[in-house]
DNA sequence: ATGACAAGTTCACTATAGGAAACAAAGTTT
DNA sequence: AAACTTTGTTTCCTATAGTGAACTTGTCAT
């Protein structure tokens, strides 16, 4: 169905416009994700709020899906539109690398409100950059200035309660297992506002500055 | 039609509740794009082959294009889908972004022998993927299919004891607070050997299969 | 003012996407 | 092997996306 007319394309050279990019096959890829998922039809459906049909005719090409239909389909499965326009995948088997890191052996560095404890240290070029940090219990007047770093963050409570800042929202407090992912550009706080030190384990994307502003504050 | 605003959708993201898809606003983010290049309706009606009607529909969220129609308009306006996603950037680049999840409400992907919990499923376009994972009690002689999926992953143990198996080395013993980093696409697997369930929490980079592979090998 | 033009919106209609149910094919159970 | 289940396809209908034409609004020229 989705087929350019000879018009379209006379249209574009007449226009000057650069040639077009190949026709996304949404549908193979959609069927790759969901075999290689083990995932019905019907399940899909369920996750998505598509009809069975519908999604059967979206993976033969038979319909061009509408963008709410998409939308559907990346928040029911849990992926990304990046992820369900690239083309089918070879895998290249190369040796990893790995890093183990025993509970309480991060690399510490303490400072006067935080206690950061960087994990995975020994392998360089990471693309992400965890630490535990823990909280110390304090009056959170105390607390007057953002931490702000490139990138992005992902934020979950390992033990205690947190209440945590950030730019342009309210406060949220956060206990045990709750998580929370952010623009770390914008500025953000930690408090422990449980009557003990509360830990928390934070991922950051991207090397240097992540580990400097996270950390940083260690060194005096 | 469904025009929510920025307004609403900072409360929804600040209140952190939320089980549903957060609207991707194409239709300002195509007429921001149009008016910053100058153009008319009709001269992109030319470059895309879409009628001048059906434009100044999808700019004012009257429709949601078809995915042969928001193809039309990346290949005539010669810009990528990143572009035409990203919101518009009125605010979008002072103001972060956040996402919440309360411990237990992440989207859950039971399998047979693992349970994911996808977190912060809320946030498109992100670099990580962050997502805790069940691993349930079980013989180890079941494991028989390495996960494998692009770029690396993060782990650590929140609860219980597992064996971790990697490609190339020896199996890992990992307890409560235990990390490891590694690249995933050398081969990975995971079995509980405590006798009861164990908790898992990941982060994997972002873009490729990351939730395809790590709930690919549910069934055996 | 008033006509002329240009840019955008709305209308009326056609094409097609989405959904319910019937169908087909293959696997299970009895 | 017959009855039933499960998974994917096809059919038919309705909801809606896409189109050309009519309509509206704003700007400019005279």
């Amino acid at each position: 169905m989705p087929a350019t007319t000879d018009q379209e394309a006379a249209l574009r050279i007449a226009s000057g416009r650069k040639p077009f990019v190949e026709p996304l096959r949404l549908g193979e890829r959609l069927k790759e994700i969901r075999l290689a998922n083990r995932w019905t039809l019907d399940s899909v459906s369920q996750r998505t709020g598509l009809a069975r049909s519908t999604l059967s005719k979206i993976e033969n090409n038979q319909i061009s899906p509408t963008f709410t239909a998409v939308q559907k389909l990346i928040n029911g499965l849990g992926i990304d539109l990046p992820q369900l326009l690239s083309p089918p995948k070879t895998q290249a088997h190369t040796l990893g690398r790995r890093d183990l890191t025993r509970s309480g052996d991060g690399q510490q560095h303490p400072t006067p409100t935080y206690e950061h404890e960087l994990l995975s240290c020994q392998l360089a070029q990471k693309r992400m950059i965890p630490f535990k940090t823990i909280v110390r219990a304090r009056d959170f007047r105390e607390f007057n200035e953002w931490v702000r770093h490139d990138g992005e963050e992902f934020l979950i409570v390992l033990d205690g309660c947190v209440l945590l800042f950030t730019e342009f929202y309210e406060p949220l407090r956060l206990e045990q297992g709750d998580s929370l992912y952010f623009d770390s550009d914008m500025g953000h706080a930690l408090v422990s506002i449980s009557e003990q030190d509360a830990t928390v384990l934070s991922v950051c994307t991207s090397s240097e500055i992540a580990l400097e502003s996270a950390a940083a504050r260690s060194c005096s």
